[in-house]
DNA sequence: GTAGTTTAGCTTTTT
DNA sequence: GCTAAACTAC
């Protein structure tokens, strides 16, 4: 018999066991959901013997993807690589290379990420000549991303008047137009969007109803995760695709659906008993991984919510520690007084870092959690944030690649025909547009003609640029991807350009780009890699954000990440910050009750991580735009009985100090003080700009005197590492204090100073 | 016209 | 605190 039906409680064998027709499966936090999902899988291909080609198992997030692979293949073995098994995105983005021809798209389509929608949106604004305050590409990609996740089309929303009364009334009657010409561009470029991978999977689907009925015939058992997070596209392609064999098994928490601003829409769940009216429903409601204090205080935060489905969960573990609150005086002592508290527990406790956590809501909360971690010498490990795909340099590169293989994709030509600086400037580019659209050609077909329409040393830039794409691009078949890779950094001259950088960030990016390429090597060199080739690289890469990357360091280390993040992961040990009225909720989250609502279930998640004790830690002052913010403690910790909190032994000793206008004072005493009136930047006539000469400013230190060709003699003060940034903070004389970035300020150093 | 600097402005969460 | 746009100098 199978051993993974052996570790199963009654309620979870019913779910695992029930595997024809439709099933929905509401598990609690910390009911073993993923394991039932597991062996559900196993016990098809086990026990059912069904085909694991013929399965077909979506999850939201890569992490979610991997884990529930590399656990069925501990019970199956190597079978287990053939079930359909990955995101939504990457698995309907395998279907579209398929069948790609029939929608008009290429089979190497590229994939626009966020940046790259907006950056088009951008362009196409400009275009238009609209007022990009109005539409802004925040606004126009949220709205355009929230009609395709309702399967409303840019022609659709064109044509519909209901839309434009709408943008209309929101005094951006163009919508519908800027709508129309992004799809149309994303067409011609060849790309889809995140949103364009579901919404071209349901017009394939309903358009070309032959290749409906192979993937309905194929896939004749499903398993949705985190059904709760599903929006209408998903969910309409998931029921299209079930209509034959109607084995449809979803699996869910609508208290822990915390996606609605990308669409999920919680009524999926809540409904689904009225699509499916002879749906089995299995509750799981034992939770295995927290104390009763958790479980209960976490019940109770849960319970305030009006929009929910009934249910008990209760557990047989211990009753526990109570939620310890953690009260700082600014950002920075809440990373001090965190780290303290970790490295204690730890130490008396005998814990391994990986039983620690700490949970945000916003990545920008990290910093102080780092710097603090760093100082106590604990390793930490970040996950999300600004991921390594989201670098500049890496992302360059990565555009190179995208080009060479699709050479109608224009945001990646965008960001590459000019980096690094080859003269190639905004006014050629703009020439050549022109151009292009002129003769109704390509503005690739311009570039390798550029001698027709350009003069000069533009027009040879722009030829060797395009010749050196062409050249590379005829060996896509012949080399795999590092190989090709590490040729287009080097000809490119990327690589040279960051090499020739000495400043700390210059170096650093370098380093990027190397990282990069060995983890190109590692995906080649992979003997389980089919197919190392270039195109399949990109595809690979296009929907793997950052969790691959950052997971190699395997270490023993704290984890840091937003609470989004954490869902479905769990820790012995989880630290809550910045619990603030203005920080979490979301201000930006406060519009509607059921907004309210999402926030409550988003911190029922942060919760309900925690397997031993949790902290709550929230502080009176923090920096938020480079400025020292007042900050009032969040209604969430109001809403959970004061039986279930305790002062934390270190809160106590800063309370102590504390007196009601504390805050204010604070504030008040760090403020920095008023800045001198700027002085009319006149160049110093004393200062004989032409035959200035920069001093390297590697050896630059505080207390030194320089001189500034603009603002003349003045003091270091201090230099500051900020993030990729160093900074000097000088004293000029008769100018006051200037901040200057040091990888462009021009210094000459004039004393060394007192050393 | 392009490259080099400085400043303004904005940040929820993710595929 | 970081990026893109605006500005300035070549």
């Amino acid at each position: 018999m199978i051993s993974s039906l052996d570790s199963l409680n009654e309620r979870q064998r019913e779910a695992t066991v029930n595997t024809e027709g439709p099933c929905m499966i509401i598990a609690g936090a910390g009911a073993g959901k993923t394991k039932v999902l597991t062996a559900r899988i196993a016990y098809l291909i086990q026990e059912k013997k069904v085909d694991p080609f013929k399965i077909l198992a979506l999850t939201f997030t890569n992490k979610a993807a991997n884990e529930m692979k590399n656990r069925i293949e501990q019970v199956v073995g190597s079978i287990a690589k053939n079930v359909w098994l990955g995101t939504f995105h990457s698995c309907f983005a395998r279907i579209l290379r398929i069948e790609a021809d029939r929608i008009g798209y290429p089979s190497n389509f590229s994939i626009y990420d966020t940046a790259d929608s907006k950056s088009l949106l951008k362009s196409i604004i400009k275009e238009m000549n609209l007022d990009d305050k109005t539409y802004t590409p925040n606004v126009v990609l949220s709205r355009i991303s929230s009609a395709k996740n309702r399967l409303i089309t840019a022609q659709e929303y064109f044509n519909n008047p209901l839309y434009r009364e709408d943008d209309e009334s929101a005094m951006k009657p163009r919508l519908g137009e800027i709508f129309v010409t992004y799809a149309k561009r994303c067409f011609q470029a060849g790309a889809m969007d995140f949103d364009d991978i579901l919404l071209n999977t349901y017009l394939l689907f309903n358009q070309h109803l032959d290749v409906l009925y192979k993937y309905q015939e194929r896939f004749q058992y499903m398993l949705i995760d985190e059904f709760q997070d599903t929006n209408l596209a998903q969910y309409t392609i998931i029921k299209d695709l079930a209509v034959v064999h109607n084995n449809i098994c979803v699996v869910g928490d609508d208290a822990q659906s915390i996606y609605a601003f990308r669409g999920a829409n919680i009524r999926n769940i809540l409904n689904f008993e009225k699509d499916y009216p002879n749906l089995v429903i299995v509750k799981l409601e034992q939770n295995y991984r927290s104390t009763q204090n958790i479980v209960e205080a976490a019940n109770e935060i849960i319970g305030k919510n009006q929009l929910q489905l009934k249910k008990n969960v209760w557990t047989a573990n211990e009753r526990g520690e109570l939620i310890g609150l953690i009260r700082a005086t600014t950002d920075a002592e809440e990373g001090r007084l965190v780290a303290a508290s970790i490295f204690e527990i730890k130490v008396q406790n005998q814990l391994r870092n990986e039983d620690f956590a700490v949970l945000y809501r916003t990545n920008s909360q990290s910093r102080a959690i780092e710097e603090a971690l760093r100082k106590v010498n604990l390793p930490y490990r970040m996950l999300g944030g600004m991921s390594f795909y989201q670098r500049k340099e890496v992302k360059d590169l990565l555009a190179y690649l995208r080009f060479i293989v699709n050479h109608n994709d224009e945001e990646a030509l965008k960001r590459i025909i000019n980096e690094p600086k080859r003269g190639i400037g905004p006014s050629n580019i703009e020439k050549m547009i022109l151009v292009a659209s002129d003769h109704g050609i390509s503005l690739w077909e311009v570039m390798c003609n550029a001698k027709n329409f350009l003069s000069g040393r533009a027009a040879e830039a722009v030829e060797e640029f395009a010749g050196m794409i062409q050249v590379i691009a005829l060996e896509v078949s012949k080399k795999d991807a590092y190989e090709i890779a590490s040729e287009i950094a080097k000809r490119s001259g990327l690589l040279k350009s960051l090499y020739e950088d000495k400043t700390v960030e210059g170096l650093a990016r370098y380093e990027n780009v190397q990282e990069l390429l060995s983890g190109i090597k590692a995906f080649t060199s992979n003997p389980e890699q089919a197919d190392p080739g270039l195109t399949n690289f990109l595809q690979d890469i296009a929907l793997a954000t950052n969790s691959e990357i950052t997971d190699e360091d395997g270490g023993d280390k704290i984890s840091l990440m937003t609470i989004h993040a954490a869902k479905g992961l769990e820790f012995k040990y989880v630290y809550i910050v910045g619990i603030e009225e203005d920080l979490f909720p979301s201000p930006l989250m406060l519009g509607s009750k059921e907004d309210l609502e999402e926030e409550r279930r988003l911190f029922y998640v942060a919760l309900t991580r925690a397997k031993k004790k949790i902290f709550l830690s929230y502080t009176i002052s923090r920096y938020r735009f480079g400025k020292l913010k007042q900050c009032e403690v969040s209604r969430f910790i109001g809403e959970i009985d004061p039986m279930y909190l305790h002062m934390s032994h270190a809160t106590n000793r800063y309370t102590e100090k504390l007196n009601t206008n504390y805050a204010k004072q604070f504030i008040n005493s760090m403020r920095p003080m008023a800045s001198p009136k700027r002085a009319k930047l006149q160049p110093d006539p004393s200062t004989n700009i032409q035959a200035f000469q920069a001093s390297d400013i590697t050896q630059l230190k505080s207390g030194m005197q320089v001189e500034h060709p603009t603002f003349g003699i003045g003091n270091v003060i201090t230099i500051e590492l900020a993030g990729a940034h160093k900074k000097a903070r000088i004293n000029f004389s008769g100018l006051g204090e200037k901040t200057l970035l040091l990888s462009f300020a021009k210094l000459k150093i004039l004393s060394s100073s007192k050393e």
